[in-house]
DNA sequence: TACACTTAAGTTGTGCGCAATTTAATATAA
DNA sequence: TTATATTAAATTGCGCACAACTTAAGTGTA
């Protein structure tokens, strides 16, 4: 009889330590700009952005609440790459802003796609497909 | 021109946030069995070991060192699902060893793989998919 | 035997991730 | 207008993950 319990069955497994993996393999990079990966994906966000964003809508992007984002978000202000001000018409929203710093931080950022490409050693294929399943994952179990 | 640095182009921010996603999934399963989701990997790994386990061999299956380990093997032995004991032959090592309370904690858990699939929304063709694609990723990374 | 070297586990410190709660501001309804 | 509800962000507490370091035990070699 099969035994589901089995660690090689389990999918999450493997989405558990892909992660990680992928999160060790962008560590190097990430610390010349001074960055962990969660800041990453913050600087990421805020590089794409024309407007400004509140915490909230930072949040929802990044699927993290205000209990993560907060003290992240009082760091990088901290490292002088954004700027958390409380918006005047409604004080309950503190809207986030790149400094000059980080805006230019962005230069030394472009790289990183393309290594980090090459590290995984997928073909364009399957970085497609693998893009395309974890994507329709997303979709399944919203 | 293509601007590499988009959220939506990155497959770390998709390993990411389905990783966080599977977890949230998993969580309340969990929690009727008062596990955690890494303590759910290391439940994994001893319910299907026939012989007992060092430390360091349970960090090389699940990538993880002794820094991570150690306290939660700790509060898992705490909550009586496993023991750790130092090695006569060898005082460096200590083996980890279920209980009679983690070895039946099995039983209830049998349901979870089954549960969990269905929650994916996954068909079982993608479901193989991802998991072959995920192994391709963790082989070339390495 | 004495010495450096290696190994296994543990400790310390930092930064998430998230549940639960708190605080303060705004919206809504009686 | 006052009471109630909702919302945004912050705070608290806990458990990972991991880098860096420590401790203790075992190995190898001169």
């Amino acid at each position: 009889m099969s035994d589901n319990l089995r660690l090689e069955k389990q999918l999450c497994f493997r989405l558990y330590s892909a992660n990680k993996k992928v999160c060790r393999l962008y560590a190097p990079l990430l610390k010349e700009l001074g960055l962990t990966y969660p800041q990453y994906l913050v600087m990421l966000v805020l590089w794409q952005q024309t407007e400004a964003l509140s915490v909230k809508a930072l949040g929802k992007t990044l699927d993290l609440d205000s209990g993560t984002l907060s003290p992240l978000l009082k760091r990088m202000e901290t490292q002088q790459l954004l700027t958390r001000v409380r918006q005047k018409s409604d004080e309950r929203v503190v809207v986030i802003e790149l400094t000059n710093t980080g805006q230019n931080l962005k230069h030394a950022a472009e790289s990183i796609p393309a290594t980090m490409f090459a590290k995984t050693g997928l073909s364009a294929e399957n970085f497609q497909q693998l893009t395309k399943t974890l994507d329709e994952l997303m979709q399944e179990m919203s």
